[in-house]
DNA sequence: CTACATGAGTTGCATTTTGAAACCATTATG
DNA sequence: CATAATGGTTTCAAAATGCAACTCATGTAG
């Protein structure tokens, strides 16, 4: 498991983990960059077209994302010549955004809205995150609490 | 379930629910709000201490939390004036905000750095998140995708 | 070969948001 | 009564964002 990062961050909270993820990732274009990756998004264009942010600010947020590990970036020979793939550490946000998603269908929809949905290959719809506890019900912040560093 | 949101929001990407709970508390401060809120945090100065937010940002995103219904503002008869508590809406965040924790973990972390960790009440590391699949083995990007609305 | 199109950006502003500090209004507290 | 704490708002400078236009390299049709 490398660090994500090679470039320096100035972190936010240095020794939360929740801070840390933040500062990396906690902005909105940069968390649909990824969701759009993960959706099959490769090139300059692909996410220029579906996200319809800023250019000098997809380049800005794709730089930033190469910096810090998330995104690789590889000159393609033929073609089409720059492609961006999430590295592992990019890969790993899946859970992240499935959150996300989730959080967004249960409180962001009034009842009578549609929205997309996450599949599996089977085309069978993505269950729901939770988090269980040893005695099998699921935590919740009330039933946890952060231990800070020593 | 209930709506979270009374006030009207500009949808970045109607359809999607990353992008509406993106829209809704993809933002820096924001997460970081709801974190502490977690945590115990409930009043103005408790938020502005934590944080070291500058104060009109903090009263700007408190009131936009509680326009969208993901905290709610009451006023305490004696003593402290004013307590913000998470709504339903926003406990339920709970597991978004504990994917952003550990993948920052995982990923912003070098092997000798230490942070602070998310333990239940018996003082037990929470487990790490995943997805199972109907046959057992973790969903990922790779194995899933979004079914865009009809 | 020339003209045009496509991909992947960069540059130059105008607008918005952020941040820091100062200010203000209401309770408490000595 | 003077002072402090709470929960903000205001002011203004600095930074980030967004839009349009420009660049520059390659590829494609005539």
């Amino acid at each position: 498991m490398a660090a994500a990062l090679s470039a320096d961050v100035e972190w936010t909270d240095p020794t939360c983990p929740v801070a840390r993820a933040v500062d990396l990732v906690g902005d909105r274009w940069i968390l649909l960059i990824i969701r759009d990756a993960m959706d099959g998004a490769s090139t300059f264009t692909d996410f220029h077209q579906r996200l319809g942010v800023a250019r000098n600010i997809l380049s800005d947020r794709l730089r930033r994302l190469v910096e810090h590990g998330i995104l690789s970036k590889e000159a393609q020979a033929v073609g089409k010549r720059h492609v961006y793939a999430l590295t592992e550490a990019g890969e790993d946000l899946f859970i992240a955004i499935v959150a996300m998603r989730q959080w967004g269908e249960r409180h962001a929809f009034s009842p009578e809205e549609s929205h997309s949905s996450l599949v599996d290959r089977a085309g069978e719809p993505v269950p729901e995150l939770q988090l269980p506890a040893t005695d099998g019900n699921p935590l919740t912040a009330a039933t946890t609490h952060v231990r800070k560093v020593s």
